[in-house]
DNA sequence: CGTTGCCTTGACCAGCATCAAGGAGCGTGG
DNA sequence: CCACGCTCCTTGATGCTGGTCAAGGCAACG
């Protein structure tokens, strides 16, 4: 077992409450007041690894900071595969164990969790709550497949301008304005599968053509929507 | 709406009912009876859109045969971003309608579809099949992590092993003996976002180092699953 | 004031996209 | 039966992109 460092409130909080509802699709997230009494908050440091809220096969959700998920493989290499932010939610399968880890990317990150024994004594009462389970898991196949698009594209550039204009929307809800970036340049390059120069480098390439101005290395201004998306879409 | 072609049957066909199963969870598509005759079967044919399936916001169920989803950029890039086999559900999210398609990659693939009219009237009575779906949704998520850790390799040798192997997988439930691709080297190369001519290279490489045997371009034997496994963990 | 983490830039070379060409298998129609 | 067109697969040549190694700047922190 892991030792959770910070303390951790047994019954819902109202101050952390309100914030569990998805940027993307606020409607969805409203989790009833009688599962919410059953969840657990924690707080986590920077680095800190938290898989062990999930090791009983509860759920959890990101109620404030950013989770990201991560592979280690063989040879060293660390692989990014999912960044999960306020409102989503995230559950451990039963391959899952091995392979992936969890991290709190953000500095006293919230996350709010439901173990199994909650899980199945309010299931019972109330099978419909799986409804909700569902849709979440949706959304979590709609990012996914977002970021394999991301992925997909053929040069570091049209990556990185699908990875910031990707940022955007789920960050503020909108493709303009300005970003500041959550993760570092290694964590990016860790998500992309690309090296952290050639992010350094394809930042600086849309900088230097105007389509985005920078404001110290996370803040990110879209200064060129447009431009931004026909550069994420390969265009010459 | 698009006109299909074949013919299909409006209840439960005896002949297709027990493919229903899917191969990397079996125990998991027990689907009820109740349900199995809601759905309607349908059989297409090679290359044949199949997107109407899911435009009324219904599931739809790979009974045998592959279908692929995909996404086509502005640049008239293709790109794949999902396998459906055997066993496995699909459906169309709010979103997906513009970004997606769906195509038959086999001869003759049949799906199993529920309208989203007699879902709601199943769901009605019968809540706890939600639970379900929440366990099919969890496995595609699981495949498409999978998916991401295949082209988050640095190599095209390196992303081609981890595919063949997870194709393996996929296919037989085990990572040694043949597989027979059921799709082209360029669906191979738009599902792992590079060129033609480089998965033709990287198998060929493969070939030469003794780590797999073709039979014909399509049958491949693993003549080396450890070093397969190997190569596509980036070892040196 | 040294250390550490994060970001950027340069130089160099391996690896991949691209263009081009040719072969194999197959169905169609003469 | 063969000629033809088609799709799919493979190989070669070439130029660009990005991985790798190396170095340096900057801010936070002890």
């Amino acid at each position: 077992m892991y030792a959770v460092s910070a303390a951790q409130t047994r019954s819902a909080n109202p101050d952390l409450r309100p914030h569990i509802r998805s940027s993307a699709d606020p409607e969805l997230m409203d989790v009833p007041p009688e599962l919410d009494a059953a969840m657990t908050f924690t707080r986590w440091r920077r680095e800190e690894d938290c898989a062990a809220l999930l090791t009983d096969g509860g759920l959890c959700w990101v109620v404030s900071g950013i989770i990201r998920k991560c592979a280690v493989h063989e040879s060293g290499q660390r692989r990014i595969v999912d960044l999960i932010m306020p409102g989503d939610f995230f559950a451990l399968g039963p391959a899952d164990a091995r392979t992936f880890s969890f991290q709190a990317v953000t500095e006293g990150t919230v996350t709010a969790r439901l173990t199994q024994r909650n899980l199945n004594r309010f299931i019972t009462e109330n099978p419909g709550v799986y409804c909700m389970f569902y849709r979440l898991a949706c959304n979590v196949i709609a990012r996914l497949e977002e970021q394999l698009l991301v992925q997909g594209r053929t040069t570091a550039a049209e990556k990185i301008a699908a990875y910031l204009l990707l940022m955007s929307t789920r960050l503020s809800g909108a493709q303009d304005g300005a970003v500041v970036l959550p993760v570092s340049r290694y964590d990016i390059a860790d998500h992309l599968g690309i090296a952290v120069e050639t992010v350094s480098r394809a930042i600086t390439e849309l900088r230097r053509a105007g389509l985005i101005h920078l404001d110290g290395p996370r803040r990110i201004e879209m200064t060129d929507a447009r431009g931004m998306q026909r550069k994420a879409d390969g265009a010459r």
